[in-house]
DNA sequence: AGCACGCCGACT
DNA sequence: GTCGGCGTGCTC
């Protein structure tokens, strides 16, 4: 009898959180050896007939629904890994995108802690200058590798001593030899040290100011600031302020960015103006290497981590406040997986941590412009520039019945002649490389396709091959048409191999620079190109996407920017406000030196009202006008949107499939069904997409009728129909 | 999701 | 006779 109550007393179930789709957590035992596990440790557990998984810790009860529990394994965390509120900030984020609790949780963990071995976190030094240049030549003029270790160290670092084989086999030791003489220092995670902050002693804008006044007023507290800023109206040194604020209360700061690309930019600037050490966190590094930054946050150990979308799991030991830069960015929502957005979950932590979060952008989301329309968010205008530089005059280059020489037109050729003449660089910038070279039949009109994706096939000419971009097949040149046997095949397109080719052509002195993934595939070859452009000689730089953000060109004073027209034929109803976006981020790069920048965009339509409206005005009341029409046609963020896609071998049974499912959704009265509709790529690596659109009023019953359907229709999927739930989708097309 | 169990067709 | 196809159902 004493003997069974304390049975009762010692022993605990423990609900552990398994990275499987049926339960947010199982019950397990605790036998009388082990000693109980923390909250938001590890555990190793056994699932089933013989297997054995790796689980968080998500709750220690007396009891559970469940008579027979298993026993606990072994207990791998004696700390807890994740705090209580980046639990709950899993929880909710969880329940919101309708997936398990165990798998939330194991998408944010970092690769290191999935696993089942528990071997301490190796320690990898990541090595950092101290000492002045001139100090290092000096003490090191007898020891010419020292030196240039150094000197790389001093553009790069902190770097770890394997990224420095290409200078010495031994750099490690070289690294030894300079701390030894007091000239480096090392670190366990990548930080930047700063204890002698370097204050340029700006004066702020009143704009700045007035910013700044109003999200300190929300200090430990919840509140939503969108940081509204034109580009050069300073909203890094709005950043810099507020976080050297929460450092002198001994607080952390999270400061989330768009893309590995331009984190170095954002993360060297804030480190040279903080007395404090800043992590960086990014899918570039090592398992051990992000998994000593989550152990160093936790503990209070590093006072900044700057990191892209995956950062916002990041356990901290006192969280002061998050930052958000270029909210609108759409690398933000995570495309595969579990699809999340990071910026919307940083306001959801900021509610749980009772702390302010601000959102940064010159070209806000229409999601976030609506939320400071109707007051949730403090809305920080920033409309002057901090140095007072002309902002960059337009042109609309209409393209039409224009003879075109290699994708540009003669005028804009000789404005890129004059630009370069008067010694400053230009960028050419493409529209996605969607406008890629084509091989086309001038007889029939065929065109190459890939067998396996529904797409077009991409002519690489350094190759002399045709790509799939979507499934990385290829395919020779074919020499006669497939179709109608003739020889008239020929590449057609502009695609940035293209275009570059021709400016190399027709300015034959001039460095042209390629920025595309196909050219730029290693850092080196980014590092080879950033620094052709940074040497300041005149030069044209080509690319896509990637150059719209981060990186600044002092020197630029001219934007040309090509093929914008296929946005006007989108299905997504959203494709004018990320083309409005990316116009006014790319015109932003040109003209951050003291002359006056020119952008040229090439179209097709330049009596659009798309061009009235963001440029006679601008984007603010570009998207205030566009907001009025959102709401009228209720759409987002007007309304709740969601997409069911699915994937196939069968076209007929996967629409089939879906429209089963769309069927029980017309049930619900709150929902309109759109669809079954042939997804973006309609078919992919052999198998067929296909979506279906949601669209509601009522978000919370959007979401509970998603979870029925995931519950009930899966059991009636008798083909095996792949399909997954994207909640607030970001692309339709 | 993964994986075992189980019940029917063509093979060394 | 068995090997293996994948339909069904369970995991605390």
């Amino acid at each position: 009898m004493i003997q069974a109550m304390q049975e009762t007393t010692h022993s605990q179930v423990v609900q552990v959180a398994l990275k499987v789709p049926f339960a947010a957590h199982l019950d397990y035992s605790l036998n009388h050896d082990l000693t109980a596990p923390p909250i938001g440790g590890r555990v190793l557990v056994p699932l089933g007939k013989n297997k054995q998984l790796v689980g968080v810790v998500v709750g220690l009860v007396a009891e559970s629904e469940f008579k027979t529990l298993k026993p606990i394994i072994a207990v791998l965390d004696t700390e807890p890994l994740l705090n209580a509120t980046t639990l709950q900030l899993l929880r909710l984020a969880a329940k919101y995108y309708q997936v398990s609790f165990g798998e939330m949780i194991f998408t944010a963990l970092p690769a290191w802690f999935r696993k089942t071995n528990n071997r301490p976190i190796p320690i990898h030094y990541w090595w950092q200058v101290v000492a002045d240049l001139e100090v290092a030549q000096t003490a090191l003029k007898v020891a010419p590798k020292q030196l240039e270790v150094f000197e790389y160290l001093m553009l790069h670092g902190p770097l770890q001593s394997k990224a420095m084989s290409h200078i010495s086999s031994t750099a490690a030791q070289i690294c030894r030899q300079l701390q030894d003489k007091a000239l480096i220092t090392s670190t366990e995670v990548c930080f930047v040290e700063t204890d002698q902050a370097f204050d340029p002693g700006f004066k702020l804008t009143a704009d700045q100011d007035r910013a700044l006044k109003q999200i300190q007023k929300s200090k430990d507290q919840f509140e939503v600031h969108l940081l509204d800023g034109i580009t050069g109206s300073g909203k890094t040194e709005i950043y810099i302020r507020l976080i050297n604020e929460l450092l002198e209360k001994q607080q952390q700061a999270l400061v989330l960015v768009p893309e590995i690309g331009l984190t170095p930019q954002l993360f060297q600037e804030i480190s040279q103006r903080i007395n404090g050490q800043m992590a960086i966190l990014h899918s570039g590094l090592s398992d051990g290497a992000r998994a000593r930054v989550w152990h160093h946050a936790a503990r209070g150990l590093v006072d900044v981590v700057v990191s892209t979308r995956s950062g916002i799991f990041t356990p901290f030991k006192n969280l002061g406040s998050i930052l958000v830069d270029e909210e609108h960015d759409l690398s933000y929502k995570q495309q595969e997986g579990i699809r999340y957005s990071a910026r919307d979950l940083a306001v959801l932590r900021a509610k749980i941590e009772q702390v302010p979060v601000i959102l940064g952008s010159a070209t806000p989301s229409f999601e976030t412009l609506n939320h400071a329309n109707n007051g949730r968010y403090q809305w920080l205008k920033l409309r002057s520039r901090t140095n007072h530089n002309p902002m960059p005059s337009l042109r609309l280059q209409n393209t039409q019945s224009k003879q075109l020489v290699k994708g540009l037109t003669q005028q804009t050729l000789s404005t890129i002649e004059s630009h370069l003449a008067d010694g400053h660089q230009v960028l050419v910038f493409l529209n996605r490389r969607g406008w890629s070279q084509k091989l086309i039949c001038h007889e029939c009109g065929w065109v190459a396709e890939c067998d396996d994706c529904d797409a077009y096939l991409t002519y690489h000419k350094h190759l002399d091959l045709l790509k799939c971009h979507h499934c990385e097949r290829r395919y020779s040149l074919p020499e006669f048409c497939p179709s109608c046997g003739s020889q008239a095949v020929e590449t057609m397109g502009a695609g940035t191999e293209k275009i570059a080719a021709g400016l190399m052509e027709q300015f034959a002195e001039t460095a042209v620079v390629r920025f595309d993934r196909d050219s730029v595939k290693t850092p080196a070859q980014w590092q080879k190109n950033l620094e052709t452009v940074r040497s300041g000689k005149p030069c044209v730089i080509v690319g896509t996407q990637m150059l719209s953000k981060g990186h600044d060109f002092p020197l630029l004073s001219l934007v040309v920017v090509v093929n914008v027209d296929n946005s006007f034929f989108s299905a997504d109803f959203r494709a004018t406000e990320y083309l409005a976006q990316l116009l006014v981020q790319v015109s932003g790069r040109a003209g951050r030196a003291k002359t006056k920048g020119e952008v040229i965009i090439q179209t097709q339509f330049p009596e659009h009202e798309f061009f009235q409206s963001l440029f006679q005005e601008n984007y603010e009341s570009f998207a205030q006008q566009q907001l009025t029409e959102r709401a009228e046609m209720r759409f987002p963020p007007y309304t709740y949107m969601a997409i069911v896609r699915g994937q196939f071998r069968d076209e007929r049974l996967l629409d089939q499939f879906l429209q089963q499912l769309a069927d029980g959704l017309e049930q619900n009265q709150d929902i309109s069904v759109l669809g079954p509709l042939p997804a973006p790529m309609q078919k992919r690596q052999k198998l067929f997409r296909m979506q279906l659109i949601l669209n509601s009023n009522d978000r919370k019953g959007l979401h509970q009728t998603l979870h029925l359907l995931k519950t009930q229709k899966t059991v009636e999927n008798k083909h095996h129909i792949q399909w997954f739930v994207d909640i607030d989708p970001v692309s339709l097309d």
